[in-house]
DNA sequence: ATGATTCATGCAAGCCCTTACATTTGGATT
DNA sequence: AATCCAAATGTAAGGGCTTGCATGAATCAT
């Protein structure tokens, strides 16, 4: 007898097909094991019934979902869109379903949907960048979760990772700047605190700049949340003092589109008056009058070699190789020449 | 015994704290059903453990997940980032774990999400539009699953939903675009194929064109996919006929920020020379010059409203109530005035 | 034709939790 | 001190699936 209301099981398949829950279970997750004219006869019964397997009695019984979690800290920027998306469609390509979390780049959401995320099954995860809690790194090597770090290289830390060097970039960009004559650097960093992107890009700087003795110093950093509200804010500040930067260095393109705009509210002409440099070459960089001068990141490239690595690690493959992708500069109008100092 | 190199059980706890599992389960679940003192002896293990639940075995005996799962259509535009960023703050208030999945507007990559996250056990789904196979109607029906579609609200339309009228909105903005003088409209579309909200914003201005007897008309209509590039080529391909339109209406401030920038490429001046409309009122509408002429669409409001909805549908508090919210025009920079024809 | 081997299928244990129902406990009431 | 009641706890029955092992049938080599 078949249960009228509720959905059917495995157990109304095999019934209904005269096999055994097993075979029927084999049909689905491995059909070579099954003989074709069985697998075609439980196929059309699985069809009429309008049978799904439950998910939960199944990862119980398989421990396996084919399900990765991703959790990044904002979707409300384009900074980790494209990578995610290009993650996604690898990772669909290899049979994986990705499920996204945002944590608004707050560590203790994050820390939650990471338990939430484990606790669903996911068969591994994707972190941007290294820093959190040594307590909820404790909890996923316990629960045995392979991770792997994006948006982040750094040779000294031994998690498995796929990035850029921030620091490094970020000091490439500031010896370009250098050479186009500035020695009075403003900064606008995003919130350093628990957000080790948003550090080693300041540190990047401030490494550059005391590595080159040309006199060249930083004037002032205001640290502000990723929004270009924030950004022009805090634009508005550094323009504020006495003797000003001839360039601002900012630490996403968010933040430099919303001083660029600030800019130009205050009626400043970039570059002329003054210089603004972002980071990560999003599609905005280029929107914008005059366009951004950025450190443009592989991002597609970065989320689908993540896909690769990390179906690598679930299905135990490798145990977690880190990538170094690099990242370029992109030289555009919004930095000037400073010719006389 | 306790198995030392797995995750503990339920059964560890319990007979570690010294209980039976029905305690334990209820220490975890409904703390006030259990005297204190034995509530903290068994916490106590539990921390010591380093306990999880597992969460199919959960799903299976309790039939809840507290998650709640939301197919977008994409992420590499802010179309729905914010809407769901505000969904998702409120659900997480109300207890619910948010799990996200984006389709790229492929409604066979929908319907496979659809499927993954009702087999992940998702409580209640969020779905952007109606428009999609009546199988994967049926069979969310069928699995019981409470459905709010959002980003779309229609009379017509039995679906419990939240949104804006996108016919009414447009027609709207086509009115003040006749009023403003001008009879040549140039139309560029998203793809209305499967998309409910392209396709009624396009028959929304066609339908306002209609019943103005001013003698204005659509020149031409251009579909493309929702990427600024194609805004571009689109914009470029109406303006190469010989009668051009004074006005490109766009079907989202995307498109309409490609066509801006084109025009720019091709030394046409905006609003002068052509006017260009959006829909959405995207930051991007504002960060552009000239600012973007555009409907807006109360998007965190949106994403409050529909979590709380959907919490009611999902806890049997409703049946799914539908809810229409007013879009306005904002009239900016883009959109000029024709004097003499 | 016979034994050896392979292949398709069935049997049933086990995965870990929740919860209805049964039992025990300890205090309040008489 | 006996009785009763509510609160606290225990017992055990599922819930739906996968998979190791067992079985039986079919194929192959000799």
């Amino acid at each position: 007898m078949q249960s009228s209301r509720s959905t059917p099981t495995l157990d109304d398949v095999a019934k209904s097909a005269g096999v055994s829950t097993a075979t029927v279970s084999r049909c689905l997750n491995s059909p070579k094991r099954v003989v074709e004219s069985t697998r075609l006869r439980v196929m059309k019964v699985v069809e009429e019934l309008g049978y799904t397997p439950n998910f939960g009695a199944r990862v119980m019984a398989a421990k396996r979902t084919f399900t990765i979690g991703a959790i990044i800290p904002t979707m409300e920027n384009a900074i980790f869109a494209r990578g995610i998306q290009a993650f996604q469609e690898e990772l669909h390509a290899r049979g994986y379903t990705l499920l996204i979390s945002s944590s608004a780049y707050n560590p203790d959401v994050e820390e939650e949907q990471i338990r939430a995320l484990v606790a669903r099954g996911a068969d591994g995860l994707l972190l941007i960048g290294y820093e959190r809690s040594a307590e909820i790194y404790r909890y996923l090597e316990h629960q045995n979760i392979p991770v792997l770090i994006a948006w982040a290289f750094s040779e000294q830390n031994s998690h498995a990772s796929i990035g850029f060097d921030n620091r490094a970039s970020m000091g490439e960009l500031t010896q370009t700047v250098i050479d186009h004559g500035h020695r009075k650097i403003g900064i606008i960093s995003g919130i350093t605190k628990g957000n080790d992107r948003a550090e080693q890009r300041l540190e990047g700087i401030i490494e550059a700049v005391a590595q080159c003795d040309l006199g060249t110093k930083v004037m002032r950093v205001v640290e502000t949340s990723y929004e270009i509200e924030s950004g022009g804010d805090a634009f508005a500040e550094l323009m504020e003092c006495e003797d000003r930067p001839t360039v601002v260095m900012c630490g996403n393109d968010v933040l430099a589109v919303g001083a660029l705009l600030r800019a130009q509210d205050l009626g400043l002409h970039v570059p002329n008056d003054v210089s603004i440099t972002g980071f990560d070459d999003i599609e905005l960089a280029l929107i914008v009058t005059p366009s951004l001068t950025t450190v443009h990141v592989p991002h597609r490239e970065m989320g689908r070699r993540a896909a690769i690595e990390l179906v690598k690690m679930v299905e135990k493959l490798s145990d977690g190789a880190s990538t170094e992708l690099q990242s370029s500069l992109r030289v555009r109008e919004s930095l000037g020449r400073i010719k006389d100092h």
